[in-house]
DNA sequence: GATCATAGTCGTCTGCCTGACGATAAACAG
DNA sequence: CTGTTTATCGTCAGGCAGACGACTATGATC
């Protein structure tokens, strides 16, 4: 097929983000508050139109960075001690899944550690963070009655796909450590486990695993007490980006 | 930000397909050489423009049956016994990576056995199957002065991507079976897995493995001698779509 | 037809990893 | 001082994978 400029459809190229994090034991994402027509006053997952100039991976970073400030480091970007992960997650494409118009997204997965400003402060009305198992009970029943209504367009849907991407990737990558900040303890990484799985971890066989699998954790020599308890050495991420064998979920 | 119909930049979006099966103990991808500038007369990957009215997914079902006559099964679609394996890989959306326009490339996998006739005939002028060793070769030396050249656009970095996927997912899923007839002996399924990780593999140990999984492989009952030797049992894949636990390639 | 080459299939053995769980250590709260 | 909490080290049995021996059933070759 020869490429004649008039012989393709024009579209409109957003980004989506599931901007995953983990507090007070549960998973959450970040949600804002619709301000336009359509679905005008539900929750959404933060996104917008990628640039002329911009990479798409740029533009899903750029989104982040306005909604959230966090700078973000994936693929193409090192990973820095503070900053979020970045990371490609699929593309939705349905006609019809925008009203207005045919919008491809190219939804974006990053992972933050819990947040010491919550404060989502981009072009939306307001933000918040809320539990994915909240957002995704379909006609779900929140504190209120804002809460109940699923998401807008397909977000349900893109917010469940990242979730299971996460899922899944902390199994054999060491992923994990991104909800994490730069130094923390063996308890506090198995408590992502938990909270993103949402099992219970054998404390000394998750100790055994993380800790004897070469290049995943490295000791600063620093302790913390900051969960109460016995004071626990202080890790930072090691170079390893890949666990093997993997650490499976229990079973389901 | 709202929703201004003259506020976002148009794209074209595209498909982009990444074709592997295997031929001759060779992971092998489609390819076809362009009629048009740029890139005149390179070889490049299978693709078009996305239409008006249809998914990503039904957009690459479409190039797929026009390159190669494989009926597509996805996610969308559950799995018949003959047709091609199908599913979304990742979205390419460089600015630059076309030099005429703004392009944004959904790529998706496909999955095929070995084709009866390997006929793709399409809209392009002529396509052919080539190792992906040998199309990944950068500056790379074929048999002719025609596989030299690298492929077109970014087509090298989505093909590595996709072959990474397909070695990946088929530690962990069924998958492998989609390079396979309807019916097929766990021999011939170890040479696919020989083919698509390039190493060799003990017989004895993924006969155990393979077999040992519960739901992976179902006994049709029947034998065949086709590959010379003792005849061997036929199976066709069964329900179980996960592997667990893995099976794990080598070490590197 | 005997022999050989080729594949397929069944076992055995050993070492590693995991899940279950006991025991000890080091902090804090009363 | 005692109980509670969290961290960390050890032990043990079962499961699984890699290495590899042995046997079986075909076709090819002499």
């Amino acid at each position: 097929m020869p490429y004649d400029p008039s012989a393709f459809p024009p579209f409109a190229v957003t980004v989506d983000l599931v901007v995953l994090t983990v507090r007070r034991h549960a998973l959450c994402a970040l949600a804002v508050r619709r301000g336009e027509s359509p679905f005008k006053g539900r929750w959404a997952l933060p996104g917008g139109f990628v640039r002329d100039d911009e990479d798409l991976e740029q533009a899903a970073a750029r989104e982040l960075a306005e909604e959230t400030g966090l700078r973000a480091h994936g693929p193409s970007v090192p990973a820095q001690d503070n900053g979020a992960h970045l990371e490609q997650l699929a593309t939705y494409g349905d006609p019809g899944r925008d009203p207005r118009m045919r919008v491809v997204s190219v939804a974006h997965l990053a992972l933050a550690p819990d947040l010491p400003a919550p404060r989502p402060g981009g072009d939306a009305h307001s933000a918040r963070w809320a539990p994915v198992e909240d957002l995704l009970r379909q006609g779900g029943y929140g504190q209120d009655e804002e809460q109940a209504a699923p998401l807008a367009f397909d977000h349900a849907r893109i917010l469940a796909d990242g979730v299971e991407r996460a899922r899944s990737k902390i199994e054999y990558s060491s992923l994990a450590t991104a909800f994490c900040p730069p130094e923390f303890t063996v308890g506090e990484l198995r408590r992502v486990y938990e909270a993103v799985w949402g099992v219970a971890l054998d404390p000394r066989n998750f100790h055994r695993k993380v800790t004897g699998t070469p290049g995943f954790l490295v000791p600063t020599g620093g302790t913390t007490t900051r969960q109460g308890g016995r004071p626990a050495q202080l890790f930072r991420a090691g170079g390893a980006t890949l666990l093997n064998p993997p650490m499976l979920r229990p079973e389901a």
